[in-house]
RNA sequence: GUGGCUGUAGUUUAACGGCUAGAACAUCGGGUUGUGGUCCCGAUAACGAGGGUUCGAUUCCCUCCAGCUACCCCA
């Protein structure tokens, strides 16, 4: 027979000890400081009535990117890609009924059927952090400061990274002053999202290729170019009265003066892709040269709900996924090593007579909470305490013939060489 | 989906159109008959898969697969 090949599959990874320690380091800061914003966990399930994406997500990520399969039912059902059709869906089942504001937060991974790369695989995980029923700009500026707390709560140096806003209300009173057409608003702003990928040049082609013209690519090169708020505000003078304009100003001020001045700057380029937006929209930046890349993303996204036949609620919310975030802490260098066996006390079985003897000892230890690891086959103590040194465990339990005699056992320090003694 | 680079033990790697594919670290066993980190000895373990050229391929060619990476796309 042949044999079955040992990989994993395609754009997954197995979890050795090692990683699953930093995932969970990872993991755990997430879930803590969201906890210290009064947010509250949920979990939705992994598969999903695949229309649910196509619906709304715009790209390949409800076409070619799902994995979808049929049951034995005729249903199509598709692992999930993201969480957010998922929330709003659990949410619209019950919001008129539940206590608001909702404060959520999910850690859970997803599947979407790419071709692997840096920072990107076929499953990765990802915290999803959202407010429902809450319109107001205070929401969206809580939001602001879990995204960058999240950040900050692993320690990073001083600019390494930064949140960059803009607001598609910003956006849409542009296209209204150069008057584009309807059709033309989703090229033009996945061309403008491509902004520093792309050569000057090369953007006003393509530009023209939609059918813009002089003018209208004019003020739309002054508006991505605009460095900051007030920038953009005196090179196109009919933003100053709209919302979007008002908005980031006052967000930005406020933001300030919370003492996140260093970690926000309002970035005209910041589009993101996905057509359910409609607010606020952000993304969050590392700044290492290594790795200049945005960590995640979100923003406000009110109409997504109609999507399940409720009334719009509103909606925002960000997702930072578990292979980003750990670029980010590698390229700056902020992971702490992990000791596996932290707190592990070994106990090796030195003779076959004292089989029961560590086993009982074993028990009542564990029942004291101790991590006790057991040796399941007789070693001398010179390996036992090799073995220690090897799996940097720090304590070694020693119940040989001598101690049974006494009726004691003894607890060695690896690190001082020290013996305790104790009644067995 | 498109392009580039790369595939030798668990890991890092050496060499070669032919001879037993060599090492280091890791793993396991042993060296001191109850006290470790060093040291010494030994064992296990690899040419990604298939096809072609050739007397002979791990080496050259093709296809596939996988990995990395840049695009496309993007929470």
């Amino acid at each position: 027979m042949k044999n079955i090949s040992n990989q994993e599959i395609k754009g997954t990874c197995d979890w050795m000890p090692e990683e699953m320690a930093t995932r969970n380091y990872i993991f755990n800061t997430w879930r803590q400081v969201c906890k210290s914003f009064g947010f509250i966990e949920y979990l939705t399930p992994l598969l999903e009535n695949a229309d649910i994406y196509r619906a709304k997500s715009g790209g390949d990520l409800g076409q070619k990117e799902l994995m979808v399969f049929v049951d034995q039912g005729g249903r199509e059902l598709a692992i999930r890609p993201e969480m957010t059709p998922s929330v709003v869906r659990m949410v619209s089942k019950t919001y008129n009924t539940v206590s608001k504001p909702l404060k959520l937060f999910s850690i859970a991974n997803f599947i979407r059927n790419e071709k692997p790369q840096r920072g990107r695989n076929r499953e990765f995980w990802q915290l999803n952090c959202d407010i429902f029923s809450e319109s107001g700009e205070l929401a969206d500026l809580e939001i602001l400061q879990l995204a960058i707390d999240l950040v900050l709560a692993f320690n990073p140096p001083k600019n390494s990274f930064v949140l960059k806003i803009n607001h598609r209300g910003l956006i849409n009173s542009l296209f209204d002053i150069i008057k584009i057409k309807d059709d033309q608003k989703t090229p033009t702003m996945r061309l403008m999202d491509k902004y520093n990928k792309m050569s000057g040049d090369e953007l006003i082609k393509s530009m023209e290729e939609i059918g813009l013209k002089n003018e209208q690519i004019d003020k739309i090169l002054k508006f991505i170019k605009a460095s900051d708020l007030d920038d953009l505000v005196d090179k196109i003078k009919e933003l100053k009265t709209c919302f979007g304009f008002i908005f980031l100003k006052n967000i930005i001020s406020q933001l300030n003066s919370l003492g996140y001045k260093d970690y926000v700057e309002f970035d005209s380029a910041v589009i993101r892709g996905f057509d359910y937006y409609d607010g606020l929209v952000f993304e969050l930046f590392d700044k290492h040269p290594d790795n200049n890349r945005a960590m995640f993303g979100g923003g406000r996204y009110n109409s997504l709900s109609n999507l399940f036949g409720v009334k719009d609620f509103p909606a925002i919310g960000f997702a930072p996924g578990d292979e980003t975030f750990k670029l980010f802490l590698e390229s700056w260098n902020i992971l702490p090593s992990i000791n596996l066996k932290q707190d592990y006390y070994y106990l090796p079985l030195l003779s076959e007579d004292l089989k029961n003897d560590v086993f009982l000892l074993a028990k009542k230890l564990r029942r004291d909470n101790y991590r006790v690891e057991l040796g399941l086959s007789i070693t001398k103590i010179s390996r036992a305490l090799e073995y220690a040194d090897k799996n940097k465990i720090t304590q070694v339990i020693i119940l040989g013939e001598d101690e049974k005699k006494k009726g004691v056992y003894k607890i060695k320090d690896m690190l001082s060489g020290e013996e305790k003694i104790i009644n067995l």
